[in-house]
DNA sequence: AACTATTTATAAGA
DNA sequence: TTCTTATAAATAGTT
């Protein structure tokens, strides 16, 4: 941000890396000790500097705190989930194919660990890349499907809010 | 910033504490997105709307991933010590990394099939996408790693092939 | 959501 | 690390 810009990849030379690391790291923990107290929000920030070294803030109580707030919400949301009613996409074939897909992901996990020597060759993680590039196309096209119908049920909503606010103003 | 300086005090109009807080909030998650790529830090971000709303980044790997680290980090340390040096390597941390990721995918998975009528929301929808991001992330890593080592191979063997090219066309 | 006048953050250099 | 300073970014108040 000054001087010149910079290109947003890993920083080269190391000299360079660990004076913007130090620079950036006071910068990002000044502004989230800002919009804590501006915002009254509660915040946590964990850095793991590349060498592992660790530095944090939590504004508002501790850090051990919000880490358990955060599991309690977080596990709030995920199981038994609200009413749902829309599925009117992929029956079981999209399962049994997702299935599949996790079986390929557990082979590869197990090439990774297994022997600490044995690694994946290029030709399976080329492999693996394209099972999660398919997998994050289905992801993104359910998303899109429950966004569209949350439009259109916004915009059947409209026209009766619209009808009540004319009566309420006649 | 602009347009006047502001008190470092919680803002009391709502309508300005609310803009000001999607504002600096997308601010802050820039910054530490930036300082990750820049500086090859891992870091996590949770922030806890002043109504409880959470709003949450991790760079590389799940907040879940970082929550254990931290915790590894922390623990056997002084109460109020400050940046403590990590275990050197990763090599276990990287697999069980992976596991818990695995884990994820599994878990969504049980989302999809459980109910042939269960859909995922759209929050979760952003996890999944997220931890599959993040996947290939790590995937494209080990193949430019790959793709490094045996080009460092092939450099090696060159002189002598094109040593056996010259006595060749002698 | 946009637009800017200003304030901040910060890259490069010392 | 720290200081300086020219510039890039962020953002407060406004439209």
């Amino acid at each position: 941000m000054a001087r010149g810009k910079i290109q947003m990849k890993k920083i080269e030379n190391p000299v360079h890396r660990q004076v913007t690391f130090c620079k950036r790291r006071a910068g990002l923990l000044k502004k989230a000790k800002e919009l804590s107290v501006l915002c009254d929000a509660e915040i946590g920030v964990v850095i793991f500097s590349a060498h592992g070294k660790l530095y944090e803030l939590a504004t508002k109580g501790t850090m051990q705190g919000l880490i358990d707030k955060y599991g309690k919400t977080c596990r709030g949301r995920a199981p038994a989930e609200q009413a749902k009613e829309k599925e009117p996409l992929d029956p079981k074939d999209e399962i049994s194919n997702l299935k599949q897909e996790i079986e390929v992901l557990q082979k590869s996990l197990r090439y990774m660990s297994g022997g600490g020597a044995g690694t994946m060759t290029l030709d399976e993680l080329d492999v693996l890349e394209k099972h999660l590039e398919t997998w994050i196309y289905h992801i993104r096209s359910a998303k899109m499907d429950i966004m569209f119908q949350e439009i259109q049920l916004l915009k059947n909503k409209v026209p009766r809010i619209y009808l009540s606010f004319q009566i309420l103003i006649r």
